[in-house]
DNA sequence: CGTCTAGTTGAGGGTCGTCAATAGAGGTGG
DNA sequence: CCACCTCTATTGACGACCCTCAACTAGACG
């Protein structure tokens, strides 16, 4: 099995040979984690990144009232918190959503590579950004779509990124979220999003249970969430 | 005057003399431009990275229907667009609050400077880390609080940043933040936010008019809006 | 088989949006 | 100088969307 990291980071633009050996150094050192573990907490101050290799986690925040807000998933591929390299205090926690593959990589060689691999640091670079661009959509999902149009934009863009790292083909596709997930990472309650999944599957747009997720109609899946792609940034992928 | 942009970023870390010179450049080429003036459009391909030297700025995008989000507020010393310089297509529009002062920081510099000037590449790259971070922590505010908490947690935040820049001393200060910019920063309506602030005035939490903002209980309005700063990852400001 | 958790559905309520009216500020022209 | 227009802030009335509470169901697990 292919390394996802290396996958993912070539999307952004070519590796030399080196390159790959060099980032393949994460695939000596990984481990599985079960569901629901956490991979960082918020105050922590970690010495490494954590790399998901395989599996799903999200990026959250709890209030004092127990409230949560999910800021965003992590798919195969994705380096969770790399902004922890300046920044010595986590603000939010990381966890799985399902049992995950996951590399620690060392401050120091996120540094060496940075320091001596441009083509690694442009594409870690490249990477972050996309991850911010991700978070400024989410906010305008949150702050001025409806409970359907935002459901339906979430889909749109795990589907999408699903896509574009090699882990969708079809239009079934495992996707381990639940009401209750999507509702921390919608604004919403778990209740609610009950409610507007059913809409969505009355329109004939979504099947959704127990963790397959079958796009029935994607044109009108992206019309339904008002869903432009741009902001992901990647090279046009065809649709199923 | 002292160059704002540098001031900010020495807040991240020391920079040698020939740092602060070669950042000086960048005043050497400011102009000023009007309010409601858009430094980058939607879909532009911008060659240069926009500093905002002076004033208030904005990104935000319009949608179809011609709902608006914002997604953040630039003060005086941000640089607006560094992602611009990897992600050839802006996602979204940067549009001035108040005339500003605004320098042109062509890509072909920042490459210079990533490459050549350590000190400033780590205090970039952490700038856009906190952006990053104040850019989750809008999820949550969007996602998960009241028009009240909402309302008062931005507040403090930008409260927090212009005093943390240098912006602002006492308890009142300018602020350019009308009910509709608040709204579409909030995810409200101007209507309500103009309720909410009535509220928040009668709790005798703040005064707010007229672009002037005067803090009248700071601990109040930190707690009405669960403010923790800890994600502008600042060094602690004393309040005032 | 009992217990627990999560998904779903219904009923009712609260927060916030929409619509509308008023007032005030700023600009323009007679 | 004042009429006139526009734009925004504010307030009230009403309505919609989403939340809360509750009940029921189904599946997981001991």
């Amino acid at each position: 099995m292919p390394n996802s990291f290396i996958r993912r980071l070539e999307a952004f633009g070519p590796l030399s040979e080196e390159d790959r050996r060099s980032l393949d150094q994460v695939s000596e050192s990984t481990w599985r984690v079960s569901v629901d573990h956490d991979l960082v907490r918020e105050g922590d101050r970690p010495a490494a990144c954590q790399l998901i290799m395989q599996g799903f986690a999200y990026r959250h925040r709890t209030m004092q009232d127990g409230r949560r807000q999910i800021m965003s998933f992590k798919i195969a591929g994705d380096l969770c918190d790399l902004h922890s390299v300046l920044l010595s205090q986590a603000d939010h926690s990381i966890t799985t959503l399902t049992p995950c593959t996951v590399a620690s990589i060392p401050h120091s060689m996120l540094a060496e590579w940075t320091a001596e691999r441009p083509a690694i640091a442009r594409a870690l670079w490249l990477a972050s950004l996309v991850d911010a661009a991700i978070s400024r959509e989410w906010i305008v999902n949150v702050g001025r779509r409806t409970a359907y149009q935002r459901t339906a934009h979430l889909l749109c863009e795990v589907m999408q990124r699903l896509r574009s790292a090699g882990l969708a083909n079809g239009r079934a596709y495992e996707l381990p979220l639940t009401p209750m997930v999507l509702a921390d990472a919608l604004g919403l309650t778990p209740v609610h999003v009950s409610r507007t999944l059913q809409w969505l599957r009355r329109e004939e747009l979504i099947e959704f249970g127990d963790g397959i997720l079958t796009v029935q109609n994607w044109r009108g899946l992206k019309r339904a969430g008002e869903f432009n792609p741009a902001y992901l940034h990647q090279v046009p992928v065809r649709s199923p």
